[in-house]
DNA sequence: TGATACATACATTCGTGTATGTATGTAATA
DNA sequence: TATTACATACATACACGAATGTATGTATCA
């Protein structure tokens, strides 16, 4: 009916996206209507083309909510553990990553959605931009580790650390997979610490020297 | 314009199908209009509609075609290789996975459509179901498989036999989720025998007394 | 000659986008 | 301080296209 304050419109607009949220998880982006989402945020359509231009830019400002890095990632672990030589600075980053996804609901929420949600495969669409970088940088920081790690560990017969940090890409990616698509079965955080180990110890067996 | 004969009646049926799979693929299932199919196909909605009841069941038929089985696969496996050890099964099974996936076109298409262009998560919808029964299938050989393996192979520290066939599905799928997003960056075929071997490496060290 | 294998034409629904209405907050002015 | 003026934050109403489903027409095979 009325103007709200600047900080009541600021709720209007979370509500818009958390109800954006929602019903894109439970419809898909391309069945979920702009009129059910509003009538979630108990608004009508005209306050979602208020504060967005339209469905797009509303799952573009959905997606920035949760921003993910990973080039960061890295960087803000290594100044938290400085000693961690880059092996344990790469198990580090998985074990972030599973647990984000095992504890941020929102997070999941959002993944969800641009994983399995979103059929576009435009690339003008916010979410396949957003997921190809996402690939990118996380292929790019992982292949930097890898390399690093060679230099004091042997790996795998047969691989090259590409090889390698394309390993751990597809494993973080099917992890994800499965947890978002089947969390019953696959929960993310079961024993997730044994498994990375199991999977870096395949790939960078111990140098020939060391026994544990 | 007039009917057809049975056979090529079955024909505009497999030219339905084709189109369907390519612009689903492109537009995504939701986006991909009736009328595009037909129009691709060079026939018109009404041979569609007389063929299949609606788009549902279009997609239903579309991915029975290229039907993806899992439990059978072992059987076939071990009728070929009867002397292969269960952890040489296993490596096969993987293998021909990935090798399907790199060789057989249509499989690649319908199965991106199935995971990255189809974003309905209602049960009743064909590629969800197919989906599930694929994972429960895939994890249930699997998991037998490793069961068996853990007779001979020790497994890594930590780890059930459940932990390790979850691993190995993560694995899996995230190779498909990759290849299928990324293929130039991540083709599936790249040395997977040594990616299935290191990994497989991690899971079951070899055990104590052998030496490769 | 009847069932088949489509093509054509039509009705209906659904969602989007936009244009417009309206009541309130807020700043300038006097 | 009260009033005016304008921008804000929505609600309402309408126009439009796109896609679906169905009803009907039609030529051919068997």
């Amino acid at each position: 009916m009325a103007r709200k304050t600047k900080g009541e419109s600021e709720q209007t607009r979370a509500r818009i996206l958390d109800a954006a949220e929602i019903e894109m998880l439970e419809r898909g982006v391309g069945k979920a209507s702009l009129e059910q989402i509003a009538r979630r945020a108990e608004v009508t359509r005209g306050a979602i083309y208020w504060h967005f231009e339209d469905k797009a830019s509303l799952l573009q400002a959905m997606i920035a909510r949760t921003k993910m890095p990973m080039r960061d990632l890295r960087r803000c672990i290594g100044e938290n553990i400085p000693s961690a030589a880059p092996r344990e600075l790469l198990r580090e980053m998985m074990l972030h990553a599973v647990q984000r996804l095992a504890g941020d609901a929102q997070h999941r929420r959002v993944c969800h959605i641009v994983l399995h949600r979103c059929e576009i495969n435009d690339r003008e669409v916010a979410s396949n931009r957003v997921l190809e970088a996402m690939f990118d940088d996380t292929r790019t920081a992982l292949l930097a580790l890898c390399e690093e790690i060679t230099e004091d560990f042997a790996l795998a017969p047969g691989l090259s650390p590409a090889d390698a940090s394309d390993m751990i890409v597809a494993f973080l990616a099917g992890l994800y997979e499965c947890s978002l698509r089947h969390p019953a079965t696959y929960a993310v955080e079961n024993n997730a610490p044994a498994k990375i180990d199991a999977l870096l110890g395949g790939l960078f067996p111990q140098p020939a020297g060391g026994a544990p």
